[in-house]
Order: structure tokens, then C-alpha cells, then sequence
DNA sequence: GGATCCCGCCAAACA
DNA sequence: TGTTTGGCGGGATCC
């Protein structure tokens, strides 16, 4: 490979004519169809190559391509796809052509650089299907037909599928042929994708990136690009994994081969750099840089750099065709910069959700305490409205039935040989977190129900999560479930496994949260990476300020605010819902961190029913429900407030330092606030309750519950009695009200701890540390208080971004 | 002149 | 051995 890089390329026409039979000329057809996107692609078939420079563009002459182009084959086609008929075609390609005719044919007749470029082809490419598929459609891509169809080489077809793949739009199935799933999954890929860049501390990487841009510390050939490379924790080893869903695990192993480097990873990649940065801005630069950090510190040159800065624009090309992204620009010191921002759906892990609940009740809880009339701050009136919203979600909201997929259990047991190894009691664990994946995260277009999609189901009939099992000699390794709601099985290849053998400081560390800590069993001892405690710790606090409490989680809680205490309640509650049901053999599991230098991270993110030899019934509907209520209430992650709007708080507190505080087995499998650690608390608060009238006042204040629910103001956990049968639950009156008692009891949680200390509203806002640190609350001068501006985000660096 | 990215060579992977 | 897949970078075009 390296000779290849090195080897000066000749072109050599005559022999591309003949290896790639697609490829055309410019001709004047090609120009209809890529200055009229509208125009159907099918409508445009391939002009032999031959005639070409003899056929001179006339009237006559594209009508011929026009008529041939509504030929049976190409017009069942279309009727297949129920998208048109060959005398709209026809009708509409006239109309296109007439168009085109008006001005001046000649030069028009000459495909300009940009009708022919990735986003529009990208386009016509996504014309062809529907956003959401459905089992009555055709959803199988033949590459040779459809680059025949757009007219292009079947290379720039890869480069598109290649694109939809990292997205999990398509999937390949078999040589030549791909299926189309549209944007079903589409949330829960940017979720895993967001969770994954996280754990690879991707927003750190930018911030260091930006910094050394700052300080002119970075340049090409200077040997501080080693060491920020090295400072990114970028080798070999942090060498890409492709992070998959479950059912759409790769299909040849060929798609594993090229790793790293491959277009879908670069797209991955550069998707988790929007989904964690703030603002959801990033230039091509920094992503290069990233993502040339991540191969070889002396791929830091300027060719990789042009190189990768190529695939960038690649990627960009066909996520902003998808609608994901935006080119924009950033002003900088050494002017502008290209730059991509991120217009795709807001991607909420379920901390993030978390938080944003615990920001809320704190806001709406206590507007009045000691400080007051808060002015409100746009993105308040943003929460508020959320809240609204979300309060429309649970009286009107269809029963977001639980994608629910009867091959789940038989996926599961259908593991391969090395599953076998997993005890039984993480499967168990798995199968519970499984419940939990379908938390919803924002999105602005109305998803379709996570039913089982039917784009999935050729695929769902392997064995969840398997990977290439039959051929391809993998090491699975499950892990836990996230809290960003997506689970993980990670696969490492043999022949990468001894590299995590031993420890090396060089890894990048992947913390795995505290819930996961808990629970984490020793699946393959020869695979997995187990490193103690306090090495992880100090290297995840040495290196990520804001993932310090991550650390705590896992050590002896000292001295902590309020806050932190309440937070860490919180998520202890979480935590030992883990704890409980795994509690048979709880000694067994190690705390430990597991790092994964290498592999194939699968999401884990169905519903699983059934097989759940511990649980009891009741367990059962309560962890089922879990899903069900996220969905459903305001408080248990559902509220639709925009990342940036997180961001803008600034909020730090993601991971939480838990408490080991046991529930009884009832509260937890009945509590569906379970799934939302904010709202997790012991009942081991010794604060008072407020009266439940001011409480019910408030809450209805505040729009949290309608104006006839009382709450009760018994802040004790309560078994709810909830259906055993989410997916066939109504959303009758008696279920809102359910819900909606939920919630009350959510806040009142909330409120039992944070009646404790006016800190526990100001802790929200702060960072851990560092110049955009603000105390959030200040009096202003007229004596009433506001949140103040030092509270929004201040971003280190000016970015002036303007639409291109 | 830098930004953008088309184009197709050619090697790895696969059948 | 032929085909599929896709990494890669030259260099054309755009701005």
C-alpha cells in the first residue's frame, strides 16, 4: 500500500474507457438532469459514448434520449417506486429541457464541474428513495443499475453508499447489491455515534486542536505536531472501530479490511465531531487534524492532510445532501476557514437528557427562592417551551411502541460460541439495558415509530449484534448499556487483541461510565484491557476535567457539594437498579475499566422480551416500562431541548459519583423514573418536602402538569403499577394521568434533595473548571436576579460563522 | 491563489 | 483470474 502511495499515477484513458464502460463523456444529457435536480435521474439513461461527438445537441436529438430514457424497464422501474409514470417523465424532461434550451445550449452542453459534483449527484442518488422505507418498496440498490441510471461511474456510487453506510441508511447485502433503510435508524446511529465520540473525548481533541491553532503552536512540520498527536492519545490502537446497529452488521468482511481509512469511518468520525462540539461547528481543518491524528503521528504531513481534506469534502458532500450539514464559514485570525455546521437532528445522550430534566425542576422549582423573578433568557423561554411541548407529548404522543423485535431473544441466545462465556447474569444486565435503548433523543423530524423497520428485516433474521460470525474471527466483548441509551458489543479482531493484553499508557481511555463500572464482568479475560481503578482515574482526570466526576464515581466519595451529592444520589439510584439485578452475583463483577483499542462497536439497542430467566413478571413490565415512560414523561428525558441549549449551561456533571444505596427490588422494577438518573434519588434525604398545594401550584405554574392534577407531596418511591404490556399501552386519560403522576413524583424526588440547598440549583451551571466557569446566579442591580450572562457558553474562541 | 472536489488509477478483497 | 470495492492523489475548476 505504502509503494502504491508512493507510485506516480499515469493516467491512462484508453484503458479507463475500457474498465469502466459507465464512465461518460460530458454530454448534454448529463446537463439536464444536474441542473434540474427535479428532473427525475431515471429519466436520463446512458448515451453510448460512441456517438457522442458526432450528435450535436438539437432539440430532436435529446428528445430521442427523452423517449428512450421512458423505456419499460427503467419505467417499471419507476412505477415500482410509485414515483412517476413515463409520460410525467417525459413531460417533466421537457419541461427541463426547455428550459435548458433557452439559454445557451452550447456552453450549457458542457457540464460544468459543479453539475457534476457529489452533492448533486448525492441528491439525485437520495431522489430515488424515500426517506422512511417500507417492506412495499423496492429497497434493494443494485450499484450497476443505479450508476447507470445517474450516469456516472459505479466509484462515485461507492463514495455515496459508502457515506449512507456510516449512517446506517443502507446496508450492503451481497456483491453489487445494498438495501435502503432510509432514515429509520438514523437517530440511533447519531446516538452511538455522539456516545463514541465522547468516550474519545472528541470535544477535548477539538479543544486542543483550537488552542494550539490559538497560540500559532501548530504547524506542519514541527514537532509539536507529534506531541499534539501524541497529546490527542492518538495510535494505532485508537484506530477506528466502525460503530454499527444491531441487524446491520456488516455483510462482507471486505468492508472490515480497509478500517481506519475507509470513507464510512472518516464519515463516522466526522459526525461525532459535530454531535459533540459546541457550537455544532466544525472546520474542515480540525476535523482533518482529528482524524489524521487518529492513523499515525507521521501521517501529520501535508499530503495525508490534503488527502484527508479531500475525503472531508466527499463526506460534506453527501451529508449536506442528506440535510446533516451546512457549509458555513469561520472567521479566524488567519481569515476564514471552511466549515460545516451541524443542521441534522439534536442528539441528546441520556445524561444529557438527564441534566436537562434536573435543570428544569431546579429552574421551575425554585424561581422564587431567596432569588427572584429571574429575567428570563432566550434559551430559558426555550425550556419552557419545552416543557410545554413535552407536556402536549403526554396527552397527544401516540404509543411510542417499543421497537420490539421477537428475534431479539433468539438473537441473544444466538451469540456466538464466545457469548457462551458471558454469565449469565450479564446477560441478563444486557438484556435489561436493551430496555433502555429506545430513550428517545430530540429530533426535529417526526420519526416513524421505532417499530421493527421493515427495511431491517432481511437482516434481522441474524442473530442480533453477531457480527460477522461465520467468517469473520472476532472477539465479541458486551458491554453494557450507555447511558446515552445505546449499548455496545465491541469486537475485536484476534489479531488486535494482544494489543490490549497489557496495559499501555499510550491508549486512548475510554472510560465507561459508572453504571457500566458496576456491572462490567470479565467476559475474555485474553480480550479485554482491565486496568485499575486508580489508573484510569488519574489519566481520565488528568486529561478530561469534565469527566473527572467520572473518576469519583469509582472511588470513595469524599467532600462534595450538595449538589454533587444530589447528583450522585441520583444516578446511584441508577446504579443500583444494575446493582439489584445482578446483586446474586454482585461480588464477582470487577470495577475496572475496559479499554477497546480497536474494533467494531455494535450498538445494542432492542427491546428484549422474554428470556429473562431472573426477572420476575413484574420486573419485566417495570423494566419494559422504563422505555415506554422515557418516552412518555416530561422528566424522563423527552424534553426537547436543544444541545445547545445544554451547552450553552454549560452543564458538567455527566457522569455522577454514585451512592451505594440499595432500593428494595419492587422500587426499582415498578419505578420507571429509573430510567432517568436525575430523578433517581435514595429516600435517605432528610430535607422537608414542600406543602404539596405550593407544589402543585408550581408544577402547573410551570406547565409540568395540567391544572387538575394534585400531586401528592410523599416524595417516597412508590410502586406504579404499569403495564406488563407497553407496546399495546393506550394513551387513554387514565395513562396520562399515570404518567403524569410520574412526574410529580420525579419532582418531588428532585425536590426532596433540592430543597436541601439553593446550591443544588447553582451547581447545575457550573463547569468544572476553567474560563468559561461563571457562577450562574447573580443579583442584578434592580435586586432581582437573573441568570447571568456569564452563565451562557463563552466559546475560547470568536467564531463568526456566515452562511456560504 | 486558495478552495473545492472530479476523476480515474490501481491495489486489496472477493467470487 | 476476473470482478468488486474503495484508497488515494493529480490536477482541473471554482471562487
Amino acid at each position: 500500500l505504502e509503494g502504491k502511495k508512493t507510485t506516480s499515477r499515469r493516467r491512462r484513458p484508453y484503458r479507463s474507457v475500457l474498465k469502466t464502460p459507465l464512465k461518460q463523456a460530458a454530454t448534454s444529457h448529463s446537463v439536464l438532469t444536474e441542473i434540474q435536480p427535479d428532473c427525475q435521474p431515471l429519466t436520463t439513461p446512458p448515451k453510448p459514448k460512441e456517438i457522442l461527438p458526432a450528435d450535436p445537441w438539437t432539440p430532436t436529438s435529446n428528445l430521442k434520449i427523452l423517449i428512450s430514457a421512458a423505456s419499460p424497464e427503467i419505467r417499471n422501474r419507476e412505477q415500482r417506486r410509485e414515483l412517476s409514470n413515463s409520460t410525467s417523465e417525459v413531460l417533466q424532461a421537457k419541461h427541463c429541457l426547455q428550459e435548458h434550451l433557452s439559454g445557451d445550449e452550447y456552453e450549457k452542453s458542457q457540464p460544468s464541474r459543479k453539475e457534476k459534483s457529489l452533492g448533486l449527484l448525492c441528491h439525485k442518488f437520495l431522489a430515488r428513495y424515500p426517506d422512511y422505507s417500507s417492506t412495499a418498496e423496492n429497497n434493494y440498490i443494485c450499484l450497476d443499475e443505479v450508476a447507470e441510471e445517474l450516469n456516472v461511474e459505479r466509484r462515485r456510487i461507492y463514495d455515496i453508499v459508502n457515506v449512507l453506510e456510516s449512517l446506517h441508511m443502507v446496508s450492503r447485502l451481497a456483491k453489487n447489491k445494498y438495501v435502503w433503510h432510509g432514515r429509520h435508524n438514523l437517530s440511533k446511529t447519531l446516538q452511538a455515534l455522539k456516545k463514541v465520540g465522547e468516550d474519545n473525548k472528541y470535544t477535548q481533541q477539538i479543544q486542543m486542536i483550537k488552542k494550539r491553532e490559538y497560540e500559532h503552536e501548530f504547524d506542519f512540520d514541527g514537532e509539536r505536531n507529534e506531541e499534539m498527536a501524541r497529546s490527542l492519545g492518538s495510535n494505532e490502537h485508537s484506530e477506528m472501530s466502525f460503530v454499527e446497529l444491531p441487524g446491520m452488521e456488516f455483510r462482507a468482511a471486505s468492508v472490515n479490511s480497509r478500517k481506519d481509512k475507509s470513507l464510512r469511518v472518516m464519515s463516522q468520525k466526522f459526525v461525532m465531531l459535530f454531535l459533540v462540539s459546541t457550537p455544532q461547528i466544525v472546520s474542515l481543518e480540525v476535523a482533518a487534524k482529528i482524524l489524521i491524528g487518529e492513523d499515525q503521528l507521521e501521517d501529520l504531513d501535508k499530503s495525508k492532510f490534503k488527502t484527508k481534506i479531500r475525503r472531508l469534502y466527499d463526506i460534506a458532500n453527501v451529508l449536506s445532501s442528506l440535510g446533516l450539514i451546512e457549509k458555513v464559514h469561520v472567521a479566524e485570525e488567519r481569515g476564514r476557514k471552511p466549515a460545516f455546521k451541524w443542521t441534522g437532528p439534536e442528539v441528546l445522550t441520556d445524561s444529557q437528557e438527564s441534566i436537562t430534566s434536573k435543570e428544569q425542576c431546579s429552574k421551575n422549582l425554585f424561581p422564587s427562592r431567596g432569588k427572584q423573578n429571574f429575567t428570563r433568557h432566550p434559551s430559558l423561554i426555550k425550556l419552557v417551551r419545552s416543557i410545554e411541548n413535552d407536556r402536549r407529548k403526554i396527552q397527544s404522543a401516540p404509543t411510542s411502541p417499543v421497537k420490539i423485535s421477537a428475534s431479539t431473544d433468539q438473537n441473544l441466545s444466538a451469540f456466538p460460541s464466545k457469548m457462551a462465556q458471558v454469565p449469565a447474569m450479564a446477560k441478563h444486565q444486557l438484556e435489561g439495558q436493551s430496555n433502555n435503548l429506545s430513550s428517545p433523543e430530540v429530533v426535529p423530524k417526526p420519526d416513524l415509530p421505532h417499530t421493527t423497520a421493515p427495511s431491517q428485516q432481511p437482516v434481522l433474521t441474524q442473530p442480533l449484534g453477531v457480527g460477522p460470525l461465520s467468517h469473520s474471527p472476532v472477539s465479541p466483548v458486551m458491554l453494557p448499556q450507555t447511558p446515552s441509551g445505546v449499548s455496545y458489543a465491541i469486537y475485536l479482531h484476534p489479531s488486535q487483541a494482544h494489543t490490549v493484553t497489557t496495559y499501555s499508557p499510550s491508549f486512548m481511555l475510554q472510560p465507561l461510565p459508572c453504571t457500566n463500572v458496576t456491572e462490567i464482568k470479565s467476559i475474555n479475560s485474553k480480550v479485554l484491557n482491565r486496568i485499575t481503578t486508580e489508573e484510569g482515574d488519574n489519566q481520565i482526570a488528568k486529561d478530561d476535567p469534565t469527566k473527572s466526576s467520572t473518576a469519583k464515581e469509582r472511588s470513595t466519595i469524599k467532600s462534595e457539594t450538595s449538589s454533587q451529592q444530589c447528583l450522585k444520589r441520583s444516578q446511584a439510584l441508577q446504579d443500583s437498579n444494575l446493582i439489584k439485578r445482578c446483586r446474586s452475583d454482585e461480588e464477582s463483577l470487577d470495577t475496572s475499566l475496559t479499554f477497546f483499542p480497536s474494533g467494531y462497536l455494535i450498538a445494542l439497542t432492542q427491546c428484549t422480551h422474554g428470556n429473562k430467566a431472573g426477572f420476575s413478571n413484574k420486573e419485566k413490565a417495570g423494566v419494559c416500562s422504563l422505555q415506554h415512560t422515557t418516552y412518555s414523561s416530561p422528566i424522563a428525558g423527552v424534553i426537547p431541548v436543544t444541545a445547545s441549549e445544554l451547552n450553552t449551561v454549560n452543564i458538567p456533571a455527566f457522569h455522577i459519583t454514585p451512592l451505594n444505596i440499595m432500593l428494595s427490588p419492587t422500587s426499582i422494577a415498578a419505578a420507571p423514573v429509573l430510567s432517568n438518573p436525575c430523578l433517581n434519588s435514595s429516600n435517605t434525604s432528610s430535607a422537608q418536602n414542600p406543602s404539596s398545594s405550593l407544589l402543585n401550584f408550581t408544577l402547573q405554574h410551570v406547565g409540568l402538569i395540567p391544572a387538575g392534577v394534585q400531586v401528592p407531596a410523599n416524595p417516597v418511591l412508590q410502586h406504579v403499577p404499569v403495564s406488563s404490556q407497553p407496546e399495546n399501552v393506550s394513551h387513554s386519560s387514565e395513562n396520562r394521568n399515570l404518567q403524569e403522576e410520574k412526574v410529580s413524583k420525579n419532582i418531588l424526588q428532585l425536590l426532596d434533595r433540592g430543597t436541601k440547598s439553593q446550591t443544588v440549583t447553582e451547581n447545575f451551571f457550573r463547569t468544572p473548571g476553567g474560563p468559561n466557569t461563571v457562577s450562574s446566579l447573580s443579583a442584578n442591580s434592580d435586586g432581582t436576579d437573573r441568570i447571568s450572562q456569564g452563565t451562557l457558553y463563552i466559546p475560547q474562541r470568536k467564531l463568526e460563522v456566515s452562511e456560504d
